[in-house]
DNA sequence: GTTAGCAGTCTGCGAAAGTGAGTGCCAAGA
DNA sequence: TCTTGGCACTCACTTTCGCAGACTGCTAAC
């Protein structure tokens, strides 16, 4: 459940901080994201119990600051973390945080409630991520890669038209025409059909290039047409690349309850790395971590021109053991970082415990 | 091509407009098309060729706001259009558009270029016209209740675990998992795909109830267990309820170049109407009336509270003879109907024709 | 029926002035 | 050496005011 740190490398300014200062680290960044507001030393002193006056804190705050974990937007203002500030708080002094029993139980239910269509189950879960963290969700579908073939079924439609369906274990059927040179016989579809079901059955659908559907075929039928082999082939192997994996977004209009928003040129650049989707996925998968854990790239760490406003949280999720996408949450740099890591942990892992459920044997 | 007058009824008010009042209307409602700026007796004189001088356009346009067909934002402004006067240049003065060569040739060669998956080609519709019209698009996709059956398999997987692979004639293929009672034998698996195959191909999917699946079986096994025909029946019939029809968006950002939603008010009206989908999806097939001709709803016709600033064009498409769905354009009242009524006619056309064409025999 | 001219109205913009939140620093106190 | 009250200063934000500009409606003359 701890955050991975990814950029920058921590730069040890000096001593660690002692914990008075890491106390008002703290709040000045609780502060921050409940309020929006840059906090001030007096704000401090009323809200929280510190035993000490506002000039005390003045004069932590100007420490905090020099040593770069909080920034004032103008010289009269109260202080904003800067993403050191927020990096720290989310490394070290961020106390744990849970879903409430209730919000478990829905996301279990929402979950329960899901089909075994793997497309509608993604589309489920963007909806069900952006509904709960009011920000904008995103989700890296799984890709076509990494699922195992688990049945195909060639049909008949016209002298020289094959229809031919595959299921992987993920439950996804798609369908694709083959249209061989030469008429081919119903009964041989019927023969070939079992025998590419019986010899590949189980296997990765990359692996299953024109030498393994030749070769399943082999032994009853040692001269299958090329066509044939090359359209089963292609049918089966076929895979976008993988810059063009689907991805889904939800809740969009969450971003314009955030006042950093009301911007329209920050809200525009927010839509348009939305719409380039390249870029996106891109960061998305630098994201990524080996193991379970939720990711938080803060601000400028996503090294995106005009995202410097943002964060973004992610974390994979899993069918069985294998790795199959992304889940991820992009919002206003001010968001609830323990929540948000909470809530993408807790979506992940029913999504993850659904999809593995569902899984064709 | 002509647009369908809808809501509210026209409302003869005083004689028809007379050449010179049309032609002023005509020009007020394209200067501020293409300004969004109130249109002033000056703009008008200096811009166009009217013969007259200003003060004489200012009698004509008071004339017009008397008669309801433009209005003044403030005392001191120029004209803009009412719903009335868009209506009245949208049905009788607008001069019929057509894409250019190379925007045809553009969405001829998107066409030719997308697969044969439905929801591919649906999605990348959705995608197209909104790079086209620069405004939110909208895709009503196709309702399975309109598909009919082409093939079915249904395919051992375990003890008790039948996967039933439906295939329809637009290229869909879908999968449910039943769970029979007692183990059926997989060789009688084969015997009734066939049965039903041969039975019940080419029927419209919701007329595949029960009794429909019994009756198909009965030739080659009077008593086939309940749970499989049930399961069977389940499987095709299967319908989402109609309000849960998918609909798609693309495009949100274009409305962010639109002067009118700069204030976040509307755009977020615009932006809840999307999340909520039922009410649009509503909205959008009342729109649509027999025949293939785009409608055009303008500001207030569209009878909902925040939308008085919208306009929506819509247009429904076909698989061969049958109606799949409807695609829109949701924009600013202020949107060159013109072009968007060409634009999504030709995009309906080509959607229509490459859905006929990829239908399966 | 058309036109020039003029008074009147309203918006939008920019300057000026006032308000308030918050800081930095200093000198005294613990 | 750390803490604190006090004070001067800074800067954003808001309000007000006045002015320029865009348009209209109306009237009287053509």
């Amino acid at each position: 459940m701890s955050a991975k740190r990814i950029v920058p490398e921590p730069q040890p300014r000096g001593p660690e901080l002692d914990k008075r200062k890491a106390y008002i680290l703290t709040t000045v960044v609780y502060e921050y994201i409940a309020t929006a507001e840059p906090v001030g030393s007096a704000t401090l002193t009323h809200k929280y119990n510190l035993g000490v006056s506002s000039a005390t804190i003045r004069n932590e705050m100007a420490e905090l600051e020099a040593r770069g974990y909080l920034v004032q937007p103008h010289t009269s203002a109260g202080r904003i973390p800067s993403d050191t500030g927020y990096r720290t708080y989310v490394d070290r002094l961020m106390p744990p945080e849970t879903l409430t029993p209730e919000e478990n139980e829905h996301v279990r239910v929402e979950f329960a409630k899901a089909g075994r269509a793997l497309d509608e189950i993604i589309e489920q879960t963007t909806k069900l991520l952006a509904q709960l963290s009011q920000n904008l969700a995103v989700v890296v579908a799984p890709s076509r890669d990494t699922q195992t073939f688990r049945h195909l079924q060639l049909i008949w439609l016209a002298e020289r038209s094959i229809l031919m369906v595959v299921v992987t274990t993920a439950g996804v059927a798609e369908q694709h025409v083959i249209e061989p040179e030469t008429s081919v016989d119903p009964d041989d579809l019927t023969r070939y059909s079992n025998a590419l079901n019986k010899r590949l059955s189980g296997k990765l659908l990359p692996e299953l290039d024109y030498e393994a559907v030749e070769a399943a075929l082999f032994d009853i039928r040692p001269h299958v047409q090329p066509s044939v082999i090359d359209g089963v082939a292609r049918g089966l192997a076929a895979t976008r690349r993988p810059e063009e994996r689907r991805i889904l977004f939800g809740g969009a209009h969450h971003l314009l309850d955030q006042p950093e928003f009301r911007d329209l040129k920050k809200l525009r650049s927010i839509l348009d790395l939305v719409e380039e989707q390249r870029t996106l996925y891109q960061v998305i998968l630098d994201s990524i971590e080996k193991g379970d854990a939720p990711t938080v790239r803060i601000g400028g760490e996503l090294e995106l021109d005009d995202m410097s406003e943002c964060s973004l949280v992610t974390i994979p999720y899993r069918m069985g053991d294998r790795s199959m996408g992304v889940l991820a949450v992009l919002g206003a740099r001010r968001m609830p970082y323990g929540r948000m890591m909470a809530l993408v942990s807790a979506t992940a892992g029913n999504l993850s415990q659904h999809l593995t459920d569902v899984a064709l044997p």
